[in-house]
DNA sequence: TATTGTTTTTAGAATGAATATAAAAATTGG
DNA sequence: CCAATTTTTATATTCATTCTAAAAACAATA
């Protein structure tokens, strides 16, 4: 299931990624936690159990992982930002009391609603281009 | 299509907020600009065409407003707090270029797509109580 | 209309995630 | 081995938001 070093090695090398030590240990928790850390998160995981790093290492590494759209950038709270190393689309459901954010298949949210989690709020958020900017652009 | 002085105050009132000068200044801003604003935005736009006011008093009133269900906090950008005075289900289109925020109706999203934007990015956000949470409720 | 209690507003300090900076360390290519 | 580039680092800075505690406005009562 979890990816292997050498398959995490191929990805950041396909997408033009330098594969350093610590880039690899940052997409390696991102899979094998699927918990949509924060980087204060991940830091803390990272340097508690490996060797010291800097914050700002991870900063850089989630930044640069974002731009090349191996992982995305979750606008969740307005607090701090989250990480997915999902990046196929799918709906993110956060539970007011525990805080868990769990990964809801959009098929199964469109069709069946999802069954005991009592949905309070829902956004859905588009980024694009939009009309007057795409006619613009030409 | 603005609402009326009137309108404000009992809306206000029917939720159990007190309905000072400032708040209705704030609701009234809102409700006639559309553009999904800051706190900075409203802060900005109220002190410069009226009465000197602190910018506590934005963030208590947008605050006390989303507690009160009237007005909704957008988690858009992980950047600063967007706020809506529409409270039913619609998506937000953001254009990457303009920056705008543009309101769709989830009907026409789900069923057509968009006519002339180009959609890169959707997250659906659901916000609630999970399956988990609810049965220790019990 | 004084007195008292409550609510709202305020200025400024504190917080905390994220970004910027510029030097040090590691890596690469010749 | 050396120069050039890239990565990592510690630290400073930024900036939206929250906190705090005092001042002002308001309300209720006598």
């Amino acid at each position: 299931m979890a990816m292997t070093f050498k398959e995490i090695n191929d990805l950041l090398i396909s997408k033009g990624i330098k594969p350093t030590y610590h880039r690899i240990l940052v997409y390696d928790f991102l899979q094998n936690n699927k918990i949509h850390p924060t980087a204060e998160e991940i830091y803390e995981n990272i340097s508690k159990t490996y060797s010291r790093l800097s914050k700002a290492t991870i900063y850089n590494t989630l930044e640069l992982f974002v731009q090349k759209k191996i992982i995305k950038a979750l606008p969740l709270t307005n607090l701090e930002k989250h990480y997915d190393d999902r990046i196929d689309l799918h709906a993110h459901f956060i539970c007011k009391k525990c805080k868990k954010i769990y990964d809801i298949p959009i098929e199964e949210l469109e069709c069946y609603g999802i069954d005991g989690y009592k949905i309070e709020e829902k956004e859905v958020i588009l980024t694009g281009i939009c009309k007057k900017c795409n006619l613009e652009e030409k």
